[in-house]
DNA sequence: GGCCAGGCCTGAT
DNA sequence: ATCAGGCATGGC
C-alpha cells in the first residue's frame, strides 16, 4: 500500500485526462490496470491511498518522485493565459509511466476515434485474449501479450469493431516484441521516433503519445483535433500542419512540453 | 441522422 | 515533398 498526501496527485484528474484508458469506478474509489497488474486507488480524508500487489510498479508508474509542484509553477510562469487556467483546473494530473507494449498498441486503437471507444475497444480485446486474474474480488484481464495478439487476425480484429485498425494491429504485432521494446528504449527521442514511426498505423500524433506516455518522452508534444484548436484559439497560431504545431510547440516548451500538452488537452477537452 | 473522434495510409501530383 | 480522398465504427 502507497499512503501519501499531495496536492499535486488527484486520482480523477489523473485517470480522465486522456492519457490512460483502462479503469473504472469502484465504490468510492478506481480500479486501474497496466497490463497484468491492477490497483485500487482511493482517498482517505486528506490522504491518497495506493493499493496493489505492486508497490514499487505503481509508484514509478504514477511518478511519484517527480516535483510537480515546480512543474506547475514554471507552466504559470509561462505567462500564457490558457495555460494558466489548465494548470489550475488540474494541478494533480499526472503523466503515467505506462506500459510500453500496451500504449504501443492502445494509442493505435485511439486514433480518429473517440475515448468512450477506445475504452471500449480495448476492454473487448482483453476479454477476449488476455489473461484474467483476481484482484480485489474482480475478475480483470491482462492486456494481451504478444504471443496471444498473434492467435488473431485481422478479421478478428474487425469482428471485434477495430474498424481498418485491424490491420494495423496484425501488422504490429508482428514487429512489437520485448526485443524490440527493449532494443528501442536505448535510443534518443528522434531516433526513437523514426523508429515508431516505421509502424504501420503510426503517424507522428500516436507516435508522439507513444513517446510521451509509454517512453516518458517529456519533449513531445502531440497535437490531436483538440490541441489544433489550443494553438489556433489560445496560442493565435497560424500554421495547418500538425507535424510543425507540434515542433512550435516542443521548441517553446522543451522538456516541458508533455506535461504542458496534458494540462491544455485536458482541460479543452473538459472534464 | 449527420458530424465528429487523442489520424494514418495510399496514390496522384 | 505535398495533398486529397478514403477509411470503420460508435458516441452524441
Amino acid at each position: 500500500m502507497i499512503k501519501f498526501r499531495s496536492k499535486y496527485f488527484n486520482i480523477e484528474d489523473t485517470l480522465f485526462c486522456g492519457q490512460l484508458f483502462r479503469f473504472f469506478k469502484k465504490n468510492d474509489g478506481y480500479i486501474l490496470q497496466s497490463r497484468n497488474k491492477a490497483c485500487y486507488l482511493y482517498y482517505e480524508g486528506d490522504y491518497t491511498v495506493i493499493e496493489s500487489d505492486d508497490d514499487e510498479y505503481f509508484y514509478n508508474y504514477f511518478d511519484l518522485e517527480r516535483d510537480y509542484e515546480t512543474i506547475c509553477r514554471n507552466a504559470v510562469n509561462e505567462n500564457v493565459p490558457c495555460l494558466t487556467e489548465a494548470v489550475n483546473n488540474a494541478c494533480g494530473l499526472r503523466l503515467v509511466r505506462q506500459d510500453k507494449f500496451e500504449t504501443i498498441f492502445e494509442f493505435i486503437i485511439s486514433q480518429n476515434n473517440n475515448i468512450p471507444r477506445i475504452k471500449s475497444t480495448i476492454e473487448k480485446l482483453c476479454r477476449k485474449v488476455g489473461e484474467p486474474f483476481n484482484f480485489k474480488g474482480e475478475t480483470l484481464y491482462a492486456f494481451p501479450t504478444r504471443r496471444q495478439l498473434l492467435t488473431l487476425s485481422e478479421a478478428d480484429y474487425k469482428q471485434m469493431g477495430f474498424g481498418y485498425r485491424g490491420n494495423y494491429f496484425a501488422s504490429c504485432s508482428e514487429i512489437v516484441d520485448d526485443d524490440y521494446i527493449r532494443r528501442i528504449s536505448s535510443l534518443e527521442t528522434e531516433k526513437l521516433k523514426i523508429e515508431l514511426l516505421k509502424l504501420k498505423g503510426v503517424g507522428n500524433k500516436v507516435c508522439d503519445c507513444i513517446s510521451l506516455f509509454g517512453f516518458s518522452r517529456t519533449d513531445s508534444f502531440p497535437v490531436d483535433t483538440w490541441v489544433e484548436k489550443i494553438y489556433r484559439q489560445d496560442f493565435g497560431g497560424t500554421l495547418t500542419d500538425r507535424k510543425l504545431i507540434a515542433d512550435y510547440f516542443t521548441k517553446r516548451f522543451k522538456d516541458n512540453s508533455g506535461f504542458y500538452q496534458q494540462y491544455l488537452f485536458y482541460f479543452k477537452r473538459g472534464k
